[in-house]
RNA sequence: GGGCAUUUAGCUCAGUUGGUUAGAGCGCUACACUCACAUUGUAGAGGUCAGAGGUUCAAGUCCUCUAAUGCCCACCA
C-alpha cells in the first residue's frame, strides 16, 4: 500500500496482493515448524483431498477453518504445523487415468499392469497437484516442506507393516464371502463405499413347482428374478403355518430343472411377499448365512462384469438386467409368473461411478474389526476424544458399536500390493505374508512366488495418516534420516498426537473412526483430542453441490471476482457451528464488501497518521485517567472485541467469532468513533488510539483474512519504522502475537456513557429525519439531563453531539422548559427538545407522544406485577430482581417526562 | 424399521450454562455523493420465535407429544 491518499486505490484490489504476500511467507518459510521444545506444539493433519481433485466449497470451508485455527495458534505463540499432502484415492484415480487413456486408444488390460502404473505416476506428475496449487490460492498456511503422498515410498512401508502386524496378532484374515462388487470397477467396495440409495424396481412372484405334484407351486417373491438360475433352496418360517405340510419337499427350480428343498429358517418373515424365500447363496448375503446353516450349495451363475456365466445355461453372456428380462418373459411364457408388483427397493451403489452393486461371492481380505473397535469406543467415551458438535459422538459409537468386519482387498491396479505371496508349487498352502518378498517357499523351497494380485483399499492406508506422515514406525528412521533429508527422529513424538482434526461428516466412518482405531493400535494414543465436523455445503434450494446438479459453486470463481480474503470471510461469517451451508454467489458479496470497509478505513488513517505522534512510547497514552471518554469507550469496545472473538475461536465458534470482528470494526469503529475523531484527528491521543485499534484490529482479522491484513499492517510498518512499537520486527503479521485482553481497559462504565451519547445522536437524527428537515437547514436542539454527571459528559461532548447530528447550536440545560412547537424525545432520564416553528404537526407530536406512553405504561404495568410476585422476588437471583427494580424506576421517570411534554404541546 | 438435524423478519440464518425491549446479512422504503469508502452513509418499516401441553418466579432457550422438511444408518427377499 502506498503512503498518500493519491496513491492509495479507494478500492480494494485483491490481485496485487494475494500471490505476492503468499510467496513471501513462502520463502521467508513462516509456514514451517519443526520441533522446539521451548514451545507447545499445535498440530493439525489435512484431511488428504484425492490427488485428482479439483477444489470445492467443501474443500474452500474445510481448510478455511483449518487456517484459521493454525493462524491463530501461531499467533498464540504455538509451534503450529499443518501438515499438508494427498490421497491416492485408488479407484477414483484410476478410473480418471483409464478415461484419459482411452483417449488415445489405449486400454488398461492391453498396457499391462506395470505400464499402466507408470501412466497412473505421470498423470499424478502431470494434474496431481492441481489442488495443492489450489489450496495455496486459498491462503493455507500449510507447511509444504512436509507434503506426503499415500503412495510415497515411506508411506507404502508404513502400510506393509500395519498389515503385516495385523495379520500376525490374527486380525487380518482371507476368505470367501459375500461383498459388495461393482461391475463396472471390476472390484469388491467395502460397506461403507456402497451407499444404499432407493430403487424402484418390481417385486415378481415365480411359481416353483413342486417335483411330486408339477401343477402345486410354491410362489416365492423376488426383486432380482435372474438369479433364481443360482437357487438352491426356498425357505420358509418354521412358525409358518401355511406352509407346514411340504417342508422338506423337494421342487423343480425352473428353466434349470435342478431339484431344490424348502427348508425352514427363522430369518424369514412371514409378512413379506409369500413368506417363502428363494434362496441364492451365491448372491445374496442373507442366503450365504442361511446356506452355511443349512450345509447348502452356492452356484456362482455371474461374471464379474455382471453377465451371466456358463452356470446360466442358455442366458450366458446376457447382462445382468437383460437376463432379467428374458428370464421373466420364458417364465411368463410357462406360466409361472404369478403376478409383479412394484416395488421401493434399495440397493448399493459403487461411490465412484454409481453402477448398482452386485452381492458377489469371492475371496477377500478382511480386517477382524471388534478387537480394535473396543479402545476405540473407550477412547471417545472416556472424553480423551472429543467430538464438535458432540452429536455426532453418537452416530460415531452406534456404527463402532455394530462394527462389520473390514473387506480390504480391491481387485484394482492402483494401490499399495497386499504384501501377502504364494508359492506356484504349494498352491493356496504356501501363503506368505512378509514385510519383503521372500526368495524361497518356507514349506517346499521353490523358488517360483507370486504376490497377491490385488491391492488395498485406499482407507487402509489413509487412515494411518496422523502417524505415518511422519516416519513411522521410527526404527525404520533409526538413522534420523528419511530420504528427503530432514531430521524427522523426533517429530513424531513432538507432534503427536495431533491437536484436532477439521472435517466432514461424510468421512466419520470411511476415515475419522478409523484413524482412532489406528492410532490407539499402532501409537497406543489418540490421533487427535478434537474432531471438529464441519457442515455440508449446499446450494440456496439446500441440495447438495454435485457437478451432475450443475449447481456447483466454484471456490476459484469467487476468489477470482471477489478475492481470496472475502471468499473466506463471507463462507465463515454465514456458517454456524457445524451447520449445513446454504450458498449463493449474492452471499459472498459482504465479504469483499467487508474487505473494502477494512481497506478504506485503512486508507483514511494512513492518510492521516502523524508518524511522530506515534512513535512516542505509546504505554503513557494508557493510563485511563488521561483519556477521554471516546477514546476510553473505543479502547474498551475493542478488549471487549478480543476478549469475546478469543472465547468464540477457543470454542470453535468461527462465525460468532467472525461476526463480532465485523460489527466492531465496522460499527464501531469505522461508523461511530473514526467518524467522532475526524474532527480532531491531529490530537495525539486519537491518533495512538486509532493507530494502535486498527493495527490490534488486523491481527484479529489475520486469521480471517490473510492477505489484506498482511497488506494493510506492512503500511502500517513502514510508516512507523524505526520506532519502539510493535513493528520492530516488521517481518510480517503472521507471526505477531495475538493480543492480550488488557482487563484494567475494559471500561463498562465508560461504554454505557457513550451508549448514551450514541443513543442521543441516533434520535435527534431520528426527529429531524421523521419531519424531513434537509440537512442542510440550521437547527438547534436544547437537551435537559436529569443528573450533574450527565450534564457533564454533554458538555464535554457537544462538539461532537452537533457535528454528527448536524446541529447548529446545542444548549444543555438543568431543567426541562417546554418551547412551543417543538418536536421532543426522552432517552433515560434525558430531554431533548426541537424547536422547530412552522413545522411541527402538534396533533400529529400528541398521537406519538400517547403511542409511547401507552406503550411505557404497558410495560410498566409487567414489570410491576413481577415485582409484586413473591415468588419472583424470593427465587430470582438478586442482581436480576435489582435490575427489574431500575428498570421500573427508569420507565416511571420516562412515563413523567413524557407528560410533561404532552401538557407543554396542549 | 432405528437415529440425527432443521422449523425465529420478505429471503438466508445467528441467538452454548433459562433472566430487561429477540439480533445480523441481504432485500425493501425515504434521504444524502467536494470532505476514507455508493462495494458508502443516515434513518425507518418488518417477528404472537412451527403447533399443543408441561417444568419454572421466569422459556426462542429445558421436557413431552404432533406436524413439515432434510440427512444418516439397517440383511426386508
Amino acid at each position: 500500500m502506498p503512503q498518500t491518499a493519491n496513491e492509495i486505490p479507494s478500492r480494494y484490489n485483491p490481485k496485487e496482493t494475494e500471490d505476492k504476500w503468499y510467496k513471501i511467507w513462502v520463502e521467508k518459510g513462516l509456514f514451517h515448524a519443526a520441533v522446539n521444545s521451548a514451545k507447545k506444539p499445535f498440530t493439525i493433519v489435512i484431511p488428504p483431498p484425492n490427488v485428482t481433485g479439483i477444489l470445492h466449497m467443501g474443500h474452500a470451508l474445510n481448510n478455511t477453518l483449518q487456517d484459521i485455527l493454525i493462524r491463530y495458534h501461531r499467533m498464540k505463540g504455538e509451534e503450529a504445523l499443518w501438515m499438508p499432502g494427498t490421497d491416492h484415492a485408488g479407484i477414483a484415480t484410476q478410473n480418471v487415468v483409464e478415461r484419459s487413456i482411452a483417449k488415445e486408444g489405449l486400454r488398461r488390460e492391453t498396457l499391462g499392469r506395470e505400464k499402466f502404473i507408470e501412466r497412473v505416476w505421470l498423470w499424478k506428475e502431470q494434474y496431481g497437484s492441481t489442488i495443492i496449487r489450489q489450496l495455496k490460492k486459498l491462503g493455507a498456511s500449510c507447511d509444504w516442506s512436509r507434503e506426503r503422498f499415500t503412495m510415497d515410498l515411506e508411506y507404502s512401508k508404513a502400510v506393509t507393516e500395519v498389515f503385516v502386524r495385523l495379520y500376525e496378532k490374527g486380525l487380518i484374515y482371507r476368505g470367501s464371502y459375500i461383498i459388495n462388487w461393482c461391475p463396472r470397477c471390476q472390484t469388491a467396495l467395502s460397506d461403507e463405499e456402497a451407499p444404499h440409495h432407493e430403487l424402484s424396481g418390481n417385486l415378481y412372484y415365480l411359481k416353483y413347482p413342486l417335483k411330486d405334484s408339477p401343477d402345486q407351486f410354491v410362489v416365492v417373491a423376488t426383486t432380482r428374478p435372474e438369479t433364481m438360475l443360482g437357487d438352491t433352496a426356498v425357505a420358509v418360517n418354521p412358525k409358518d403355518k401355511r406352509y407346514k405340510k411340504i417342508i422338506g419337499k423337494t421342487l423343480v427350480l425352473p428353466l434349470v430343472d435342478r431339484e431344490i428343498k424348502i427348508i425352514t429358517d427363522t430369518l424369514v418373515d412371514m409378512e413379506f411377499g409369500t413368506g417363502a424365500v428363494k434362496v441364492t447363496p451365491a448372491h445374496d448375503p442373507n442366503d450365504y448365512a442361511m446356506a452355511k446353516r443349512h450345509n447348502l450349495e452356492f452356484i456362482n451363475v455371474m461374471r464379474p462384469d455382471a453377465r451371466m456365466n456358463e452356470f446360466a445355461g442358455e442366458y450366458k453372456d446376457m447382462d445382468r438386467f437383460e437376463a432379467r428380462e428374458v428370464i421373466v418373459e420364458d417364465l411368463k411364457e410357462k406360466g409361472l409368473i404369478e403376478k409383479i408388483e412394484p416395488h421401493k427397493l434399495s440397493a448399493g451403489h459403487c461411490y465412484r461411478c454409481h453402477t448398482i452393486i452386485e452381492p458377489y461371492l469371492s475371496k477377500q481380505w478382511f480386517v477382524k474389526m471388534k478387537p480394535l473397535a473396543k479402545p476405540a469406543i473407550e477412547a471417545v467415551k472416556k472424553g480423551k476424544i472429543k467430538f464438535h458438535p458432540p452429536r455426532w459422538e453418537k452416530v460415531y459409537l452406534n456404527w463402532m458399536e455394530n462394527i462389520q468386519d473390514w473387506c480390504i482387498s480391491r481387485q484394482i491396479w492402483w494401490g499399495h500390493r497386499i504384501p501377502v505371496y504364494y508359492c506356484k508349487k504349494c498352491q493356496e498352502n504356501g501363503v506368505i505374508v512378509s514385510r519383503f518378498k521372500p526368495e524361497t517357499c518356507h514349506a517346499c523351497g521353490s523358488q517360483d512366488i507370486l504376490q497377491d494380485e490385488d491391492v488395498l483399499d485406499t482407507w487402509f492406508s489413509s487412515w494411518l495418516w496422523p502417524f505415518a506422515t511422519f516416519y513411522w514406525p521410527p526404527e525404520a528412521y533409526k538413522q534420523g534420516l528419511s530420504p528427503k533429508g530432514t531430521v524427522p527422529k523426533d517429530d513424531l513424538r513432538y507432534f503427536y498426537p495431533t491437536s484436532i482434526l477439521v472435517t466432514a461428516q461424510e468421512i466419520i466412518f470411511f476415515w475419522v473412526a478409523r484413524m482412532i482405531m489406528a492410532g490407539l493400535e499402532f501409537m497406543d494414543d489418540v490421533p487427535f483430542k478434537d474432531v471438529y465436523i464441519n457442515g455440508t455445503v449446499r446450494d440456496i434450494e439446500g441440495k447438495k453441490m454435485s457437478k451432475s446438479l450443475g449447481n456447483i459453486i466454484d471456490p476459484l470463481d469467487i476468489i477470482e471476482e471477489y478475492g481470496t480474503d472475502a471468499m473466506r470471510f463471507s463462507l465463515i461469517s454465514i456458517t454456524a457451528h457445524g451447520q449445513d451451508v446454504f450458498l449463493s454467489k449474492e452471499r459472498f458479496e459482504q465479504g469483499r464488501n467487508f474487505a473494502n470497509k477494512i481497506w478504506n478505513a485503512s486508507r483514511f488513517i494512513l492518510m492521516n497518521l502523524e508518524p511522530t505522534l506515534i512513535k512516542t512510547d505509546l504505554c503513557v497514552f494508557f493510563k485511563k485517567e488521561d483519556l477521554d471518554v471516546v477514546n476510553r469507550w473505543a479502547l474498551s469496545r475493542f478488549y471487549s472485541t478480543l476478549q469475546q472473538t478469543t472465547k468464540y475461536l477457543e470454542n470453535f465458534q468461527f462465525n460468532e467469532a467472525a461476526n463480532t470482528l465485523y460489527g466492531f470494526f465496522w460499527h464501531d469503529f469505522c461508523d461511530w468513533y473514526l467518524e467522532i475523531i475526524k474532527q480532531d484527528i491531529k490530537n495525539p491521543h486519537n491518533q495512538v488510539v486509532m493507530y494502535k485499534i486498527l493495527e490490534k484490529s488486523l491481527r484479529l482479522l489475520h486469521p480471517f483474512m490473510p492477505f489484506i491484513t498482511e497488506e494493510i499492517w506492512q503500511s502500517l510498518g513502514k510508516l512507523s519504522s524505526g520506532s519502539a512499537d510493535e513493528h520492530k520486527q516488521a517481518n510480517s503479521i503472521m507471526v505477531e502475537p495475538w493480543p492480550h485482553v488488557q482487563e484494567q481497559i475494559i471500561d463498562k462504565k465508560a461504554e454505557g456513557r457513550m451508549a448514551t451519547v450514541l443513543e442521543i445522536i441516533t434520535a435527534i437524527r431520528n426527529m429531524r429525519q421523521e419531519l424531513d428537515v434537509p440537512l442542510q437547514a440550521r437547527i438547534s436542539v436544547v437537551i435537559a439531563v436529569g443528573s450533574k454527571e450527565n450534564r457533564q459528559l454533554l458538555e464535554t461532548l457537544s462538539g461532537v453531539i452537533k457535528n454528527l447530528a448536524r446541529l447548529d447550536n446545542l444548549s444543555v440545560e438543568e431543567k426541562y422548559k417546554h418551547i412551543k412547537s417543538s418536536v421532543n424525545s426522552v432517552i433515560k432520564d434525558i430531554h431533548i427538545t426541537m424547536p422547530l416553528e412552522g413545522i411541527v404537526d402538534v396533533e400529529k407530536e400528541i398521537i406519538k407522544l400517547d403511542e409511547r406512553m401507552n406503550k411505557t405504561r404497558a410495560e410498566i404495568a409487567a414489570k410491576e406485577k413481577m415485582l409484586r410476585n413473591k415468588e419472583f422476588v424470593k427465587k430470582a437471583p438478586e442482581e436480576i430482581v435489582e435490575k427489574e427494580k431500575a428498570r421500573l424506576t427508569e420507565l416511571g421517570e420516562i412515563l413523567n417526562r413524557l407528560k410533561v411534554i404532552k401538557d407543554g404541546l396542549q
